[in-house]
DNA sequence: CAAGTTTCTTAACCTGGTTCAAGTAGCCTC
DNA sequence: GAGGCTACTTGAACCAGGTTAAGAAACTTG
């Protein structure tokens, strides 16, 4: 079943009864998203949020100078998405896409907002997931200002070992900060050890 | 009442009746805090979530070669605190210390959580609180990472007008990012204009 | 497998921001 | 009002990381 992935990761935090479950369940749409593909585009509004089953997408957000940033990459059990679009319902500044062959739930505003207001339990679930997140988003800023950008790498690799192998080094390199070319300088730099 | 802030506050995201307001009182002790003083200090367990009253005060972390970095400054209306040290209670990384006379009120992890189980409506308040925080922290990523430390300061300055009255350079260079000495020499070329 | 496209690397040069060291100016406080 | 803090500024030398441009691998797709 497509959705027993978010149900389990629900259930650490909230139990659900089968009324609960199936109404859940009813309310996500499942998509499959080809390599290179975007679930979310900037300038438009969010479609909801995003839950990957599957894959691995990443979620940036392209300068005036045209270039890049990555913000965030979201593999199998992560929620993803332009949160501020999908709050306020409008245009997005960031682009969600697939950096693999992804299998994704999808939960639209509308539905979300039932829900919530149906199962007020499920708040609690979300509350939980931002506070977490939250926390995460304040120690990245942190380690921006106060570690150099090969130790930032090191920690990545640490944190995120799997993401290496199928994500193109200038993703990773943008999420760091950096230049590919920086990257790539470091990399080197390293292996000289 | 010196609750009564924190109260219009909420009452913006949830309605409450008159139950919950009395409970929800019942678990904040109001502090008065001088200036210099601390709420919270790096190394012991988060005493609870602040929220504030009157007066400004700022959290940050000091890195291994002792220098400071702040992520947060908070003035009337915001809560503040070390999410990370609260939910877990494990000993804090950051510091959180009073810019000037201040009165707060904490909410003691404890009571926060027996709170939210009497009282669920409440979940929804900070999971809004959380999921907005969560924008502004991702927005700061990239600003830091796609925007030069003058406009970043220019923007600062839009955001927070009022801050800059009453907190010291130092801890301002901090928020952006950079040294004094840069942002001074930002200064010096602006008014150069 | 050949041709085109994208990713990754290398190297020379450049710049935004740091470091260090000194000086100035605004405080408390006795 | 003199002495001692702490905040702020200046300038010179320096460095982490960016830019540009080119080539080398690695993957498409025909």
């Amino acid at each position: 079943m497509e959705t027993s992935n978010i149900i389990n990761s629900i259930s650490k935090y909230v139990a659900l009864d089968e009324v609960e479950r199936l109404y859940f369940n009813s309310l996500l749409s499942p998509l499959k998203i080809r390599q290179g593909e975007f679930t979310e585009h900037a300038g438009n509004i969010s479609k909801g949020m995003i839950y990957v089953n599957t894959g691995c997408l990443m979620t940036y957000f392209t300068d005036k100078q045209a270039s890049d940033h990555v913000i965030q990459f979201a593999t199998a059990g992560w929620w993803t998405g332009d949160l501020h679009s999908f709050t306020n319902q409008t245009p997005s500044i960031y682009s969600t896409k697939a950096l693999d062959y992804c299998e994704v739930l999808l939960l639209p505003k509308n539905d979300m907002d039932q829900l919530l207001e149906r199962f007020p339990k499920f708040e609690r679930y979300f509350r939980i997931i931002f506070q977490n997140s939250l926390v995460t988003h304040q120690h990245r800023i942190i380690q921006n200002f106060s570690v150099g950008a090969e130790e930032r790498y090191a920690q990545f690799q640490e944190k995120y070992p799997s993401l290496e192998q199928y994500v193109p080094l200038k993703y990773i390199a943008s999420y760091l900060g950096i230049t590919p070319e920086f990257l790539s300088k470091i990399r080197r730099r390293r292996s000289e050890k």
